[in-house]
DNA sequence: CGATATAAGACTAAATATATCTTATATATC
DNA sequence: GATATATAAGATATATTTAGTCTTATATCG
């Protein structure tokens, strides 16, 4: 009952080029170090966020990552769901068939009511919002000025 | 984001031994085979259930478990939580010293949010209820007397 | 072209979940 | 006390998922 790592991953990839604002291109070395991902774990991550309409990959030198959509327009739900799938806190509420009770169980309607109320808290906040109130996510943001810059030369 | 099996079985062998009431005394092999639950793995899961005294468990012949409180004390968290631990949707919710982060984010307090709103909800619910709202786990419950009978002679 | 950065997917390792099997222990009944 | 029955406790086995790494290919800039 408990979030992955990848979708922890996608949430702090997504904060950090949220405050960067839409549209901003981040080398993926720089958000991996920024939020301690992974490098090559957040590539992975990058592409569900990409399938799913919420970041676009810029490939070549100078490449990176941009939101395509206004902090304010990406819920936490709709990360979330793009990395680890939809919601479902037991089988049955993703599968109803996968138990032939379904129908009647009354435990099966408490599931699906907890898990629609845990989806729309999940809804109800977006990145805008997320990024405003306080520091997520490690390292606080050097540089104002929105440019992509590595934190240290190797 | 979802329930291990372990705990779905925990729930139904509550709930199988709350439509017989408190203290009437049920094998393990007829809730097991009522519940579609293997035999054994019920037994792991029985003995996590008197830990946290939720059922007593009766060895020797004609032993069985039964449940210690009334079904309708009994509630769907504290069954949940005797089987899989208390419920954490992401790391930093039960453990903050494991995100050095957890005490600025803006991310972590959604998710203690949604948390508490979700083990409300759960403990919300008792078994009383549960049992009196249609029938769930399997066959109907076929004799009205109480009384622990095996269904098919092997 | 050569340097840089990501894509894509194979591969590995670790953790967890699920289930079974074996030996021991407790109780009722004869 | 002997026997049959039922659970206890824990070792073991298997499968699945998670987490992370590595390799080769591809795209872009200068
Ligand atoms: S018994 Fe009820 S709660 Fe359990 S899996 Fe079936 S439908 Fe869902
Ligand atoms: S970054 Fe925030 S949400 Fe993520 S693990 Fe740390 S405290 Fe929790």
């Amino acid at each position: 009952m408990r979030l992955t790592r990848a979708g922890e991953y996608g949430i702090r990839c997504v904060l950090h080029l949220a405050r960067h604002g839409k549209g901003t291109l981040v080398s993926r070395k720089e958000i991996a170090v920024r939020t301690d991902v992974p490098t090559h774990f957040l590539a992975k991550i990058a592409q569900q966020l990409s399938r799913a309409g919420i970041i676009e990959i810029l490939q070549g030198a100078n490449g990176g990552y941009r939101l395509l959509a206004d902090p304010s327009e990406i819920t936490l739900l709709s990360v979330i769901e793009a990395i680890i799938g939809e919601i479902s806190l037991n089988d049955c509420v993703g599968r109803p068939e996968s138990c032939h009770n379904s129908t009647l169980c009354s435990v099966h309607r408490i599931w699906n009511k907890a898990n629609q109320q845990l989806r729309a808290t999940l809804q109800e906040t977006d990145f805008a919002t997320l990024a405003s109130e306080d520091a997520c996510c490690l390292t606080p943001f050097p540089e104002a000025d929105g440019h992509n810059r590595p934190i240290e030369k190797k």
